[in-house]
DNA sequence: TGGCCATAATCAGTTGATCTTATTATGAGC
DNA sequence: GCTCATAATAAGATCAACTGATTATGGCCA
């Protein structure tokens, strides 16, 4: 009956610096590593580690060789929470840094793109800022630049083509992820050997489909669309299913999704953007895309790439 | 454009201990109290608080004639995130110690009780133990009893009066909550003249219905359904509209709302309890339940009637 | 008005968890 | 078998946070 936990307040030896270390070091960088952005020794991080392995009574790394190798099970578990529980910290700490956010925004978000992080954290910046309303709008992202002033967005999340130019100057916008777009398909094939390509593609207006038919037409070739959906799963599921040939960015591949590339002589396609337009100039306006570009950048998998790196230098 | 964190990882300087220490202040109970409750000296837990206002760089608590006043703005504004946190944290960490939990499970909730805090109490054990399956199925109280066998529910969250008696011995019951039973309306008004009491009542099956019908039948009156509705909402705003005469718990009333009671002639009602059945034997339902039960006596408000008193104690 | 009690703030000295530095261990690569 | 890179261990150092004592403040009551 009483296994439960001694206190309410939780176990009070787990401090916000182990899950740190902890959580740097799944990203696999290494001790040292995660020790130069903690500005703590190699030492420091190990023996942190050490203990919070101690307190949960499990190991959380697999570390063979004198590298470490991964997660283990515990650890895989694990590191969701720990993410979480730093993320919460750092934007309940911010968010008193500065005045409450508060009044109404209309934020529109691209319904076909892998948003999920950016769902959260929406509804976190709603958490946080009590009087603030938040509606979320989300349509395709070729419909949501004509509903910039039609339906009066403050904000809005779209996917474009390489670097966007905002038709409207007073817009500002903020690049928040940049990927290549691939060629798949569920086993590879020569580009040559096709008449006509099968595209497994989104509906008219998706900049991805005109990505690719751009890149088809510069190569002579003619495609057509063999499965078209407005919905990530379909595509892909039709992609694995083998019905065509899609395109898809490098974060929305599956496993059993083979990349065609120059080797079986597929034309290149551009890179990819997630672009936040600003289009009001509200205060809470400016808040919320300061809230969304921070929270984009830790969280996601794309934390590697474009966030910590950096981060070490900048901050000192 | 760069006022942002000086990293990803957030305000190094803040600790858990510093939320413990607000969180438990933010309960009034004084600073003594409070070190007490956290194994510390009173010169501790101020200068706990002192650090996390300086960190933050605002007031936190109203502190005036030698006494903490309540919370200011910013500390209310604090409050919701230190606890949710400190909850998460608490639950992550004890979630190492258990096996996960994997398979399916049923639940089933009430859909006329005000079960928030339950609600995000089962997305979180949902998101501890990613291979398990929660599958939530709202209905009346009254239905979900004769549910339990027919849908197979293994978990059921329901509504009741004074103590509940499992109809099946199997079961195993545990009492979240208990709280009066009121009866309210938008004004004062006497009991005795009322020739028929206009009520403000759920659908038939409901147990606060039957205990308003019944204390009005023991008292030799007649009451009628003047406005039927299962929406808590729509209960709560026929009663501030003059409607009739309501029956909620105390944690349903509205600030508008007028509680009827001796001194207007009415009539005493039954306490009403949220209880949870335990109606499988899994090892899954065991665990979730205890989650719940532990998950629901922090963050709501019930924490100060049956939360911390007893904790010290238990937890030496 | 003044003594009394309870509470919170301040101060100064202490402590101990965590850090650093130095060293050792282990394995990969050439 | 050498070197290089990385992680673990050991031992002493450090500093944030704790304790205990003291002071400040204000309510309460005769």
């Amino acid at each position: 009956m009483f296994d439960c936990k001694p206190s309410p307040l939780g176990d009070r030896r787990v401090t916000l610096e182990h899950l740190r270390a902890f959580v740097l070091l799944a990203e696999g960088k290494g001790f040292q590593q995660a020790g130069l952005q903690l500005y703590r020794s190699q030492s420091a991080v190990t023996q942190s580690l050490k203990r919070l392995e101690e307190i949960l009574d499990c190991k959380l790394l697999e570390r063979r060789q004198g590298h470490i190798m991964g997660l283990t099970a515990d650890g895989e578990r694990f590191l969701p929470s720990a993410k979480e529980i730093l993320i919460r910290t750092s934007e309940a700490v911010s968010a008193m840094k500065q005045p409450e956010m508060s009044g109404r925004l209309l934020v529109g978000v691209p319904d076909d793109f892998k948003v999920v992080d950016l769902h959260s954290a929406i509804s976190r910046c709603a958490e946080l800022n009590r009087n603030l309303r938040l509606e979320v709008v989300s349509a395709l992202s070729s419909e949501l630049i004509s509903q910039i002033d039609s339906s009066g967005l403050d904000l809005v999340i779209l996917k474009c083509l390489e670097h966007f130019v905002p038709s409207d100057n007073r817009w500002k916008t903020h690049p928040l992820r940049r990927e290549p777009l691939y060629w798949v398909a569920a086993q590879r094939c020569a580009f040559d050997s096709l008449s006509e390509v099968p595209l497994v593609i989104f509906p008219d207006g998706c900049c991805y489909r005109n990505a690719a038919l751009a890149a088809l037409d510069k190569a002579g070739k003619h495609g057509y669309g063999a499965y078209v959906s407005a919905s990530y799963e379909n595509i892909r599921a039709a992609v694995s299913a083998g019905l065509g040939i899609g395109v898809l960015p490098e974060s929305a591949l599956a496993k059993d999704h083979a990349v065609l590339g120059e080797k079986e002589g597929f034309p290149e396609l551009p890179m990819v953007e997630l672009v936040m337009i600003q289009a009001t100039h509200k205060y809470a306006t400016r808040k919320l895309a300061e809230f969304l570009s921070h929270s984009t950048d830790i969280g996601s998998r794309y934390s590697n790439e474009c966030g910590f790196g950096d981060v070490s230098s900048e901050a000192l």
